[in-house]
DNA sequence: ACCCTTTCGAGACTGCAGTTTCGAAACTAT
DNA sequence: ATAGTTTCGAAACTGCAGTCTCGAAAGGGT
């Protein structure tokens, strides 16, 4: 029998997995997503398809796998200022969908996302959840700081704020330079407003 | 030499044309976009492949012009109240991004113009500016109403506006139901604020 | 030592889907 | 009519995702 959780047979080799992902972000960038094999793939990483199919069911899972690697998204240290802080945080966010390759591979995979429930549920997993923790981390500060006398609806502000970020990159193609600053101030005070007048319709 | 704009050779049948288009529409919602294949529509339509390719460029360029097929994004007639102008606006949004078909094809058509200005330019020219004119007109007659001062940034507030939707919808997977009434007074808020206080940090 | 299991790189194989080619047909111009 | 051009549907072509097999290697259990 096994002694603990120990696996029998050859363990896997770590700087395959490294190998895989390695080459997934490079060719990535050299002929973007649509241009991506995994033959390729397996080819620049030196290894065989067989081992990239032992750990990814799909290709899109492959590639979903090596866009998100260490691509923790950091809540961005506290200024002082609510709205210096949601500058700083759309900053990282246009950080992150500025490099071109990731760009579009990012809206492909949202396409497959749409279709694949699977993959819909692990990208909610790894990537909407802690960022909407991160975003509801930075109101929170400014609640406790006083700027804010509560938060706001969390699930509207995060969709807001990510979205609009991605709606002008990706939809109205607009330069992202001072992007931040306008959304930032246009955040800031529609949560002082929406703070002060919570249900102003009932 | 040819008389007028007249073309040479067999003329185009126009009912191809509205074959691929009822075809595609047909298979979306049926199979949804990953499921699409350009085989099935040519068959579906009665038609040969070599009829579809003479028309699009590719399959994405064929489901985009059979998606946006008679879309015209119109403005929500005027209620007398920006809110209640918004949260139409949002449901007119919400209700064409909700056909899971669309969705999936948006999403997909969005990562093909990352790496196709071509697509980008025409996407801009048929989507983007006519809504974002759309948007201009529904806070002009907030304007003129007097609800607002002046419009705000509409470059950002276009961005904001349907960026949340689509976030909403494609990466959050929120249940639509009741985002029109909770965005609208989001932005309500942000705008009656953003006016009256349109430079406070300079 | 000897088995058993698993991973490894390599390559062949399969099936499908996007794209192109081809001969026939339809139309205009001369 | 005839030539030239373009569209038509059918079928062939091409390329890749995904699967499978192979012999070798790397572990652990007994």
């Amino acid at each position: 029998m096994e002694h603990n959780g120990q696996q029998v047979g050859r363990p896997r080799d770590s700087r395959v997995d490294e190998a895989i992902t390695a080459a997934v972000q490079e060719l990535l960038s050299e002929v973007g997503y649509a241009g991506l094999t995994v033959a390729a793939v397996a080819e620049r990483a030196g290894i065989g398809k067989a081992s990239i199919y032992r750990r990814y069911a799909t290709k899109h899972e492959m590639i979903f796998a090596a866009i998100i690697h260490g691509e923790v998204l950091e809540v961005p240290p506290d200024t002082g200022s609510l709205l210096e802080d949601l500058t700083a945080l759309a900053r990282v966010i246009v950080g992150h969908l500025s490099n071109p390759a990731a760009a579009g591979a990012l809206m492909s995979l949202l396409g497959e996302i749409a279709a694949d429930p699977t993959l819909a549920e692990r990208f909610t997993t790894t990537f909407v959840e802690p960022e909407r923790a991160g975003n509801a981390e930075l109101l929170e500060r400014a609640v406790r700081r006083g700027e804010l006398e509560r938060l706001p609806d969390m699930d509207l502000f995060h969709a807001m704020f990510g979205g609009t970020v991605l709606s002008w990159l990706f939809i109205s193609h607009h330069d992202p330079h001072d992007l931040p600053e306008r959304l930032a101030r246009f955040a800031c005070a529609a949560l002082r407003s929406t703070a002060h007048q919570p249900l102003p319709s009932n």
